[in-house]
DNA sequence: TCAAGGATCCGCT
DNA sequence: GCGGATCCTTGAA
């Protein structure tokens, strides 16, 4: 929490600072991908830390992961929420363009002014919306975070301990206890940029 | 090879 | 509050 991603496409760049994660500590945690042991999805989370773990949810959205451990211990966070602090010209043009693809084909346009509407302070409030706004996809996997010339990086910050609240993971439903109700999510009190399910919990 | 279901988001009711 | 979009990954056969 407190780092900022940057994310860097030609001339522009978008930053933004993190704001809320869910923690997935391996194997044995029955709501984390690695469940199963090592697959070729999740073989970076088996690797090294500080790099980047993503991979496609739902069939549509991307989820951006940084793992946390050391080689041969799967853990990693999510990163739910992203408060967007440069770019958000290119964030809003993103994420134009895919609602207008969303639309498109099925029941026509777009309601009028539904992409123009969204706060810019809510542009990334959620793991999939993170990556549309950083443009992240499975091109990205694998990825050093900690590489500063990276196109997609991080750069080291931190919160007040004081200022983190926690709550359990969101859609992880499937798991079992105690893994479904651990308070494994943790984001900034009172930020505006966080998750609107993660808000509500 | 197959069937099932998912660490989501949006728009309409 | 609910269903649709959309496709990859997984374990089982």
């Amino acid at each position: 929490l407190g780092s900022r991603l940057v994310r860097i496409a030609g001339s522009s760049v978008r930053i933004g600072r993190v704001v809320e994660v869910e923690a997935y500590i391996g194997t044995e945690d029955e709501a984390c991908h690695a469940r199963f042991g090592p697959t070729p999805r999740n073989a970076v989370m088996f690797g090294p830390p500080g790099h980047a773990y993503v991979y496609l949810v739902y069939g549509m959205y991307h989820c951006l992961n940084v793992v946390t451990e050391i080689e041969g211990r799967a853990a990693a966070l999510l990163v739910r929420a992203v408060e967007p602090i440069e770019g958000m010209d290119q964030i809003r043009a993103v994420r134009r363009e895919w609602l207008d693809r969303r639309h498109r084909g099925g029941s026509g346009h777009a309601p009028a002014g539904v992409a123009a509407e969204v706060a810019s302070s809510r542009l990334a409030s959620g793991p999939g919306l993170v990556c549309l706004a950083f443009s992240i996809d499975r091109s990205d996997n694998g990825v050093d975070l900690c590489e500063g010339t990276s196109d997609l990086h991080l750069e080291p910050g931190g919160v007040d301990p004081a200022a983190v609240a926690t709550g359990p993971r969101i859609g992880i439903g499937y798991a079992g206890e105690p893994w479904r109700s651990a308070p494994w999510r943790f984001w900034i009190a009172g930020n505006v940029a966080v998750s609107a399910r993660g808000a509500r919990q």
